[in-house]
RNA sequence: GCGUCGAUGGCAGAGCGGUCAAAUGCAUCAGACUGUAAAUCUGACGGACUUCGUCCUACGUUGGUUCAAAUCCAACUCGGCGCA
């Protein structure tokens, strides 16, 4: 009998990319694909319509950590599973909450994210707090020990606990199709000490994830459970994670940590030459056109990334240069007030057939939330239909 | 007409003798954003230059007091309010 989350893989290319399709309880997901981010069960200023049907996503993903804390999960459980509870007809995955072990951990007000830019990114470009009371009474809003995490949330300052265990439950009563080991994702500055040191939690967490994911009949005949595999940027832990791991037997299996523009091709190989080739690969946070590409010629199928949608609402849009490949430019830049061509001249959505670059920057300047909404439209497009071409390549190959 | 209050950088609005090229907010200009504490955050924002510094021009106008004035005084101009 095939698991409720299974992989299909129609074509593999010399170079290593494959096309597949990912067999869900709530459909299929043609692969490569891009993964839309609704963290809080909303891809936020659109709606389930707008991202399947104008945007063309065929999967979404929300956030344990973040649905757990509101409404909480027992809400959503109540409400029938987040697609009833959201309206989201389409395959869903949700993360474990292992990325807020960093973002409100490690990376807590330093504005460090998991993508070093370079050799010496130091990240201390200016303090990046959102709550300045809550920074200053606790430095960092979670705390890591052997059997998980206490986060102080960031809604109220009370304690929470997630342990690998915890967090299957929370993402049982979730009900995504796809659910996601716990894992601590860890700053690309770090130590190759401590990456070693969580890599091999991380590793125990997810023995821990599978047995507490057996022991729940119901979910284990329609959920799937990927494992992540971490190290950092390190080479030989990378491959022992993919190892280890790739033993325990997951569903699917997920790369998270962080990278570097430059190592995260080497990364992705070592990595993808050790997983099981039936097996779904999810490639976490990692979203920028060219890192997708890369991603896809090491064998990735999935991604996800907050950037479409995040960038959309301050006012950057994707946009092609002639020779296809895409840059962001910044709408609210002076130059755009008369712009009366559409958003990206070499694009056919939505936004880009009926608005221009000049309605969009009014829309930004004032304030109108139909900017964030078109915007979101147009850079999700761009990258769910980029993701789809390198598909199209591949089974044309 | 009399009285009274006020006039500050693109706008609003602090400052009320030196540490003021002038707080703060908005606007403007630019930048950042990769498993979303993000409709957020950062920087610049009178001018010139040899731009972590120097020099000009600036707080309605003109004149004055003072070592020193956006800050004190006088007149004028304009505006709000009150009384005729």
């Amino acid at each position: 009998m095939k698991p409720p989350v299974w992989f299909e893989l129609e074509k593999q290319a010399p170079n290593g990319a494959r096309a597949g399709i990912i067999h869900t309880p709530h459909g299929d997901i043609e692969t490569p694909a891009f993964v839309t981010v609704g963290t809080k069960a909303t891809v936020k200023s659109l709606k389930p319509e707008d991202f399947k049907d104008l945007v063309g996503a065929q999967v979404a993903l929300a956030n344990t950590y973040h649905l757990y804390l509101q409404p909480g999960h027992e809400i959503v459980k109540e409400a029938g599973g987040l697609h009833k509870f959201a309206n989201w007809n389409m395959p869903t995955i949700t993360d474990s909450g292992g990325f807020q072990v960093f973002s409100l951990g490690a990376a807590f007000g330093k504005g460090v994210t998991k993508f070093a830019k370079g050799e010496h990114d130091e990240a201390q470009q200016g303090l990046n707090v959102y709550s300045k009371e809550v920074a200053s009474q606790h430095g960092q809003l979670c705390q890591i020990d052997e059997e998980g995490v206490t986060f102080t949330s960031h809604h109220d300052g009370s304690l929470h606990r997630f342990t690998a265990e915890r967090s299957i439950e929370i993402q049982h009563a979730l009900g995504a199709d796809i659910i996601i080991a716990f894992d601590e994702c860890t700053a690309p500055t770090a130590e190759y000490e401590y990456q070693k040191e969580a890599m091999d939690r991380t590793h125990r967490w997810a023995k821990r994830s599978i047995m507490a994911h057996k022991q729940n009949y119901e979910a284990l005949k329609k959920q799937g459970l990927y494992g992540v595999v971490q190290g950092g940027r390190h080479l030989d832990l990378r491959a022992e994670s993919a190892r280890v791991l790739s033993d325990m037997g997951f569903d699917g299996y997920a790369i998270g940590g962080s990278f570097s523009k430059e190592d995260l091709g080497d990364a992705l190989k070592v990595v993808t030459d050790i997983l099981p080739k039936d097996k779904p690969r999810h490639l976490l946070g990692i979203g920028e056109p060219e890192d997708i590409a890369r991603g896809v010629m090491h064998g990735c199928d999935t991604f996800d990334c907050v950037a479409p949608t995040r960038i959309a609402r301050t006012g950057s849009v994707y946009n092609h240069n002639a020779d296809g490949t895409i840059k962001r430019i910044h709408l609210k830049n002076a130059k755009y007030t008369r712009d009366f061509s559409p958003v990206d001249e070499h694009c056919d959505c939505y936004v880009c057939k009926n608005y221009t670059k000049a309605y969009l920057a009014h829309l930004f300047r004032a304030q109108e939330m139909l900017g964030a909404h078109l915007a979101s439209i147009h850079n999700l497009y761009t990258i769910v239909n980029y993701t789809k071409k390198l598909r199209e390549q591949i089974l044309a190959s």
